[in-house]
DNA sequence: TGCCAACCGGAGGCACCCCTCCACTAATCT
DNA sequence: AGATTAGTGGAGGGGTGCCTCCGGTTGGCA
């Protein structure tokens, strides 16, 4: 189940509302979270007036680029939910990895109290859980683990940064043996 | 062994300094990397000009700051020198998680090139490398992972946020038990 | 004690950012 | 095509931070 997000009713507004969403993104991912409004109206090809009708508070902007992120993430979950337990735990696990490494930021930057953030989180634990607790009833994964426990690690291991991918791979895979059963 | 780091020959200037240094990890901490070198100053209870005397940049209060921690953790290393193979490696580790726990933003806003920062890593290594390797030879840690990669699994899963305390250390101790032969 | 080099602190000039406001533009409807 | 109104965008006022510069202060030495 996805999060909605509202849009703008004419053409051309959500034209302009879509690039600053996409400006959002590049300018939070490069700049961090203290990204300049001003740039990321002027990336948009858009007045600073148009980003604020849209985005009237900075958190605004953050929730709207970590909505369409998460619902990215549920579309993943049905696509893998075929495929063998630990298998289709470890292929979504992969999506969130990518997802968490490029959005640290924002994702820290989030108000963690808005309702917003809530029914985003539930729509990220209906996508991934039942594939946890699926592993963890065919016997893969150790029972004194939690779904939770989980997310945290490996957005954990995913924020830190690596050699090369290869290491990263590597840490990801030292801890991901201590979560077999 | 320690790293150097110069202070003034003046009784007051030193003490200017220490104060800039204690502020500066206290306004890091609170407010991240981009806090206010103005507000820096004034914590210090020290005008701005005497800041940029001492740290002409940013980045001189970046590497300050983390060169006093490095030494703290060299120390500990020795403490605990003495303990059992795996006892003393994750007594290290302990005080290696206070240490990135609360320092993250500066040692992420480090230039990573600069004389300094290489020879803290080498002062790091130099005092909790033993320790692994004593470990692995003890037939207590797995032989494919080496002791940079045990660091950045430590140092991501510590930058993350929990539930609580208790769920930190559940975390670790999954990602440890893949470390252990 | 008296000297002076080292050291202090903050005013000021510049740059950038935030956010509001409103005269203008053009998408949509009939 | 013309009316309606949602939507535009940027000028401008207020604020804050960065960094330099220099007149004043003081620790340490003879």
């Amino acid at each position: 189940m996805a999060v909605a997000l509202r849009r703008p009713q004419r053409a051309d507004a959500r034209r302009n509302f879509e690039a600053l969403l996409v400006a959002a993104r590049e300018a939070f991912a490069e700049n961090g979270t203290e990204a300049s409004l001003e740039d990321i109206a002027r990336r948009a090809g858009v007045g600073i007036g148009t980003l604020y009708r849209n985005f009237p508070t900075r958190q605004d902007l953050f929730e709207a680029v970590y909505v369409e992120e998460i619902n990215q993430l549920a579309r993943v979950a049905e696509e893998v939910a075929g495929r063998p337990p630990w298998e289709a735990l470890t292929a979504w696990l992969d999506q969130f990895v990518s997802y968490v490494g490029t959005k640290r930021a924002v994702i820290e930057a989030l108000n963690r109290e808005s309702e917003m953030f809530r029914s985003c989180r539930a729509t990220m634990y209906e996508a991934g859980e039942p594939l946890f607790t699926r592993a963890q009833q065919a016997g893969e994964v150790r029972a004194d683990a939690s779904f939770d426990d989980l997310l945290r690690l490996v957005a954990g291991l995913t924020s830190g940064t690596y050699v090369d991918d290869a290491q990263r791979d590597r840490v990801l895979g030292i801890a991901l043996s201590g979560l077999r059963a």
